[in-house]
DNA sequence: TTGTAAGCGTTATCAG
DNA sequence: CTGATAACGCTTACAA
């Protein structure tokens, strides 16, 4: 089976047109150094014989890829089904097109995402959910590629997209202690650790889990509520697990009317589990999510949640980077906040009569 | 602002050790040609140096990326957001990471999928949902770069990953026919047309959503039973469309028991649709999905929906293309067909006795 | 075992 | 306004 006819190259063309291989390049990049004529001619040419400019030699030439990528803490098969990703992924994809950069995804190949940073042909990264301390944001700083941190605060140097996660988790806590939940408990996602750092059960001080807690605590203690260690499950962002931290909460024995889930997957998650169990959302528990994903709104009930737009934050993040990468700007670094607000949808409603008395578990 | 420090580059790294550039390379690419001395001495200096690879150069020598593109028919911005999508992709990136490949996304930039092809530096293409009277699969072909379709049928020498889409359609109308439901209605997608070839409000005979309309028809015909053209509502695969198209239908006055929706996406969308206006499900309403996405368990009541694995569909797809790309494999194309099975779950149940009366509105 | 040199296909510099 | 010619940074025969 032979190999498809090899390509056309610029010498190709300059040769069937009798033009140096410049003439064919400016012919296409910078047709008004040319006369009209010759352009004409060489476009002619070119057409006839098929030939199409080689990105990659393109790239090197020009020292650049317009692409940029996407860095993500765990492989791409845990991240692509999410439908926060998704979201995040869509606004940045939204910018990139229309800017004409092309996207390319970088997860930790083998083990290694610093590896993988370098291995990319990309101008520029949108980091998304790494957090600080993360040992690779430190490979990557010292790549010198230019990067925008999404969901993740880094040095006042760089560039970052966030949230205020802990006003608003803060939100979303004092939401049901209004309605007069005084049992709380929550589902919280510890972000992914790399193997070698799993000496500790509990997230480092900057990540979002820990913002949100903050969050869900000051509130809490506002009440003057108590919210035991138990009263927390924890772990990745996924429907299955807001299912299984759900079970196991009530498997602790702990007592709860109030649900406090760090993401709509995970309280989706848990309102399927609750379910399962008999429970009535909102009249037995309410639930109370973060994010506001599209599905948010499509579950039974409708999902009361903390709305960001990651659609917004992602778009964002790609406007940022575009700066960077702009040699002609500026390029200050910036740290955009998206706006928040919660959404009072059906899976929240009054604490429950009969279970109020019972309090204090702390 | 300065510009961070030169990359360092193979020669430098040469000079600091006092060998060639070739030696250099070898040290990293065939350290099996030097002598371990050497090797050890050249790395010892790279890293100190930090020297890496430029991968642009290296993909122009090697003439290869180490990338594959995913094509899609719509602006990726449409795409990330759906679950489908991202189980498919989440597959493809599984089989793209274990083999060491990169993954870029090529969507139709400004209008031209053609072009985004060939501004694309890989090695080949996995298009998904390009339907084969699509004009841009000649252009893809023309191109000469290997790839695979997924959902969707091209030439016998082409490889493709596919479902049995009519026969499994045809069990999902067959399972709610069996339960007696005689007046079934249809949200079918329309696969996206670009905006030129929009002559035909139908889709042409090769696509999925053609596909899937004759197993429906086919179980219907079997019965006995009728459907009318104004039974059918079409329209993207969206949440928000699913809600519209069963609310169309319901303002058309048609009347139904059934509802079968050629995603679960739409399903899910129709089934809020159809509680906001007080049906039950299943009770006054049966409703099928399709594709069976992990949401579809999680709603409620939990989706019944013929279940195809997308993340095998897309592992499968990018091991084709593997096939392809491999020189010293044979490389013959193939088709592949994934497994569907009908999952029963809570959206289905008995048609309700005092609708059953009324039939035929053909 | 190691070095030399010829590509790879563009773009960019700089004379003509 | 054109067109050689030199980068761009790496790989890989082929020599030594």
């Amino acid at each position: 089976m032979h190999q498809t006819a090899r390509r056309r190259t610029i010498a190709d063309v300059a040769r069937a047109a009798g033009v140096s291989k410049a003439a064919v390049s400016f012919a296409f990049n910078s047709p008004e150094r040319l006369s009209a004529d010759t352009v004409a001619r060489i476009r002619d040419v070119a057409a006839e014989l098929g030939y199409r400019a080689d990105p990659v030699a393109r790239m090197l030439a020009q020292r650049r890829t317009m692409t940029v990528g996407i860095l993500t803490p765990q492989s791409l098969d845990l991240m692509f089904p999410d439908p926060y990703f998704g979201a995040l992924t869509a606004g940045i994809a939204s910018a990139a097109e229309e800017a004409g950069y092309a996207l390319q995804f970088i997860s930790p190949l083998h083990g290694s995402l610093a590896r993988a940073v370098h291995e990319a042909s990309v101008d520029g990264v949108i980091a998304v959910g790494l957090w600080p301390d993360h040992s690779e944001i430190g490979e990557i700083r010292r790549s010198g590629v230019p990067f925008v941190l999404v969901d993740a605060i880094g040095f006042a140097n760089e560039s970052n997209v966030t949230v205020d996660d802990e006003t608003a988790a803060e939100a979303a806590a004092g939401h049901v202690i209004e309605l007069g939940h005084r049992d709380i408990a929550i589902i919280a996602f510890a972000p992914p650790r790399p193997e070698d750092a799993s000496d500790s059960d509990q997230p480092g001080a900057g990540d979002i889990s820990a913002r949100r807690l903050a969050g869900y605590r000051r509130a809490v203690r506002a009440a003057g509520l108590g919210l035991s260690q138990d009263a927390i499950a924890w772990g990745p962002s996924e429907f299955e697990h807001g299912a299984r931290a759900f079970r196991e909460l009530v498997a602790r024995g702990i007592r709860f009317t109030a649900l406090l889930a760090m993401s709509d997957v995970l309280a989706i998650g848990a309102l399927r589990a609750a379910r399962d169990l008999d429970w009535r959302v909102p009249e037995d528990l309410s639930i109370v999510g973060f994010d506001d994903i599209e599905l948010a709104s499509y579950v039974d009930p409708p999902l009361t949640t903390v709305h960001q737009s990651p659609r917004d934050k992602g778009e964002t993040a790609l406007r940022l980077l575009l700066g960077r990468l702009d040699r002609s700007s500026d390029g200050r670094p910036e740290h955009r906040h998206v706006e928040t607000c919660l959404k009072v949808r059906g899976s929240t409603g009054p604490a429950p009569r009969e279970r109020q008395e019972v309090a204090r578990d702390e």
